[in-house]
DNA sequence: AATGAATGAGTCTTCATTCAT
DNA sequence: GATGAATGAAGACTCATTCAT
């Protein structure tokens, strides 16, 4: 995980060369990077040969090599790509909500229903995302932050608008909300028990609003 | 990361057997452990070598496999080792506190300032840790859970005592608490400006003990 | 450079079937010669790729072996195509030159002329020709041994004239005159500096001729 | 072969340090290089495996990269150490010698006889120091040059001392002298008859100093 | 005929681990 | 106990060649 990530020249492909060979070529591409992410969440990524990913997306070990730079663009593909989507659904949901609690609700409801919906995915984001203070630094430069200005963006519109207390610091909050998030999301996959995700939403929206204390703060 | 953790017999040996030769083979050890958190805060568990580690640690590459079995049990020992003197710290400290909201506070300022302190250490839980989900799994079935469970003890005896909500899940909250101070310490190693962990405990106990709403809970 | 060389089944094409589309497979097949002539002599052999002779022949990497049985042939067919072309230049403006020592004189220039016309070629038949011992035996018995016949006629012929010295052995003499025009070849392409090469072929053939001593031989 | 070439550490090893550990080390190094210089003249460098030249030196395959960078390394230390080891017994050979005619026949047969007795070597020099243009350049720079320097130092001297003629180029001399030698050696190792090398040297310096000419320069 | 996406065999190199000293 | 030279297994990646279109 040493090179420079570059979004995927696929990133910025014109829609309008949307021909039969685009769309085949399309569709090879993600199933390669399906299939990483789904060995990745099994073995890790240093324990993933790109032998495995070749054959489970029933590709040649060298075809790999005409989608991907390297191994580890394979990971930052995936990466990108599940937070480029993710990113965007969130703007969908969120911009139809007009209070900042609804949207913290909404915020925190979908973070548990996309990752919940697709374990592998969820697997690689808490896991390999982590795996190098490098790596992770210059991620999070490009979507993790834009994902953590959206909840920034939440809690001041809440603190402008009265809904949230104007004291706090909105970066600990921030941290708070997605720290909880995160956790809860690793949580869900070391448990060798199967329960849902997406359930859990409101209690969490409960306590980072209200806390857990029973009296007020001073 | 593949093996299966066992303690190294380190850990076992009897403190009876502490003449010069023990008491030299145990700093021999902490040395090797030491430059062993260093040397992967700085590079990344993956692109460590074990010859990296023994030069810091001023022995030669064989001598690494006289106090460790493989590469993978060496930054397994640095994280145990890291976890158990954090948590016999903690408890320490707690145990002379009565009331759970100031044992609350006590555990955070705690978790930032050991963090705050040790700086590649903390990289290398915030980053190494999360490697890989088994390493993870299996690591946190022996020592963070105790972690976790002195934060849900707290959460309990402050729902007991009153202080805190008992409407809550006790799961919820610890994920709140320790995903908050998770992120906090990510945020701290990510971040390229050089600031103070250990003065942002009180704002993240205010947000954990009364939320970011500033209405009351329904 | 394993596989035995074989002429590639074009070098036999009856001209009778020169028709339209006749022309222009023999176009092409120049095309790729000339590209691979350029690519080899500006990266070596071993680093030429097919896929740059294809682009710089403006053709699709499957064509190449529409025109060539393999990467090796490539370079044995142009070659090939350069001595044969070579000799035949020779032979014809030997033909007409009576004396043995202008023969000689003629041979040189020619020998500097073709090459210093073209550096690419140049480059390729003093560099690769030599890359494996089992490549140049094969190759100096199909083409060179045939220069090297010419130029051992003209020794024999001037030591049957008398022009030249009974005593030496022809073997011996076309040694110094192949190495001597080698050698001065291999310095030019190998110089920093932008000289002509022709004009050297007088000097060589006095050396060639008159030797370096100042007396005469015993 | 791309890389730049730097002489091995083993060069510049201080003699003193020739304890038992460095005189072992030496000797498995001079036969690595052995074994290099062997495979690489049956197969042709591009063919040659590290792990042939391992196995022929009798060392596993990764200890080949304990002594050399890389497999390029292994043939540049290996034509280095030949070159260099020829030009001190040539220097050697010459001092002793007082007059040009009589350098120059003592070193076409020095070149003669060490080249005719490792023929392994030979073939190396011959085929694979021309493989690429660019190798050729740099190495010619380094080593090459300086054996080509002691020919025209003879050349001068004959011409100083008048034994040579005064009106030739020198450099053009030096070519025809070397180029001779080059052919000769390269007509050697490429012949199927078994014959000796070291006779031919009067008759290849008769040529070289006399001439073909049975007159004499206009 | 021409294409170029796909193939998969092939190898250099790294580095955790061992063991003779 | 300590050393560090030697080991050799393992895998990412390249690229000549094929073949369906």
């Amino acid at each position: 995980l040493t090179q420079r990530y570059e979004p995927a020249a696929h990133d910025f492909e014109a829609p309008l060369d949307s021909g039969d060979a685009a769309k085949s070529r399309e569709l090879k591409y993600r199933r390669i990077l399906a299939s990483a992410v789904e060995v990745i969440a099994e073995k890790g990524f240093a324990s993933s040969r790109v032998s495995d990913i070749a054959s489970r997306a029933g590709v040649a070990d060298g075809t790999i090599y005409l989608y991907f730079k390297s191994k580890d663009q394979i990971l930052m593909a995936a990466l990108d790509d599940a937070f480029t989507s993710f990113i965007r659904m969130a703007h969908e949901r969120l911009s139809v909500i007009g209070d900042a609690e609804g949207k913290l609700r909404a915020l925190v409801r979908l973070h548990l229903e996309v990752l919940g919906r697709n374990k592998p995915l969820a697997v690689v984001l808490q896991t390999e995302l982590r795996q190098s203070a490098k790596f992770l630094a210059e991620f999070s430069q490009r979507r993790l932050r834009s994902y953590l200005e959206l909840m920034r963006d939440i809690i001041r519109e809440g603190q402008e608008s009265g809904e949230f207390r104007g004291t706090l610091s909105d970066r600990i909050a921030v941290s708070c909300l997605f720290g909880a998030l995160d956790d809860v999301v690793t949580a869900w996959i070391l448990s060798e028990r199967d329960y849902e995700l997406a359930p859990l939403a409101d209690s969490i929206s409960d306590v980072l609003l209200f806390g857990v204390s029973n009296g007020r703060a001073s």
